[in-house]
DNA sequence: TTTCCAATATCGGATATACGATATATGCTG
DNA sequence: CAGCATATATCGTATATCCGATATTGGAAA
């Protein structure tokens, strides 16, 4: 239990980047990529966004490009709140970072 | 399934706490708190105190209050390292959340 | 010392999250 | 069109994460 592997930001994750703009799964997937350095399997990435597209939050066009929806918007916001007041020191974190 | 409920970080920010003072599990609780708005639940924040010390990430003293290893130290460092890697444009995301 | 309350600890189980394997669709190239 | 590679999708499962309920401890106050 416990093993600090810190998930569960990915449907977050996923939601930011489509809201800047549209995006593939594939490019989607390749992002995270360079972000976090392990490629999130096939299995992972399209169930995420399948589950964001059924609870309203993104759309999908003709491409098979997301993009977010109001509610996905809104939602974001409110993640992105929370998000900003747990890590509220973030200045102070990445000062320690660059020690 | 993926219901971004944004779990996954309590261990991080557990060590990231106590790398800044000694703090006891009750602190430590209050703290989150205060951050995430509910106050993690006494079968949350124990277990995971003990697996950090168990891993030997960190020490406890008489006072039972709790402070970072040298070990824990570098996996704090590591983890912060990917943590601005993964939210690498928090700026941006910061003033999305102005608006 | 005894009582009481809060902090600490532990256990079982519920849910979230992610992955591997596999199947299907899509589009490109010959 | 046929063949192939890649993207997309789905399913079952493994693990991480967290919580509720329930002990247990420890210290303060009567």
């Amino acid at each position: 239990m416990a093993a600090c592997e810190m998930k569960g930001f990915l449907s977050f994750l996923v939601l930011w980047l489509v809201s800047r703009e549209k995006m593939s799964g594939a490019e989607i997937a390749l992002e995270l990529k360079k972000r976090k350095g392990s490629k999130p399997s096939p299995g992972t990435i399209y169930p995420v966004l399948k589950y964001l597209k059924d609870k309203g939050l993104v759309q999908i066009d003709s491409n098979k490009r997301y993009s977010l929806t109001k509610k996905g918007g809104k939602e974001l916001d409110a993640h992105i709140k929370t998000f900003f007041e747990t890590f509220c020191d973030l200045d102070e974190m990445k000062e320690c970072c660059r020690k």
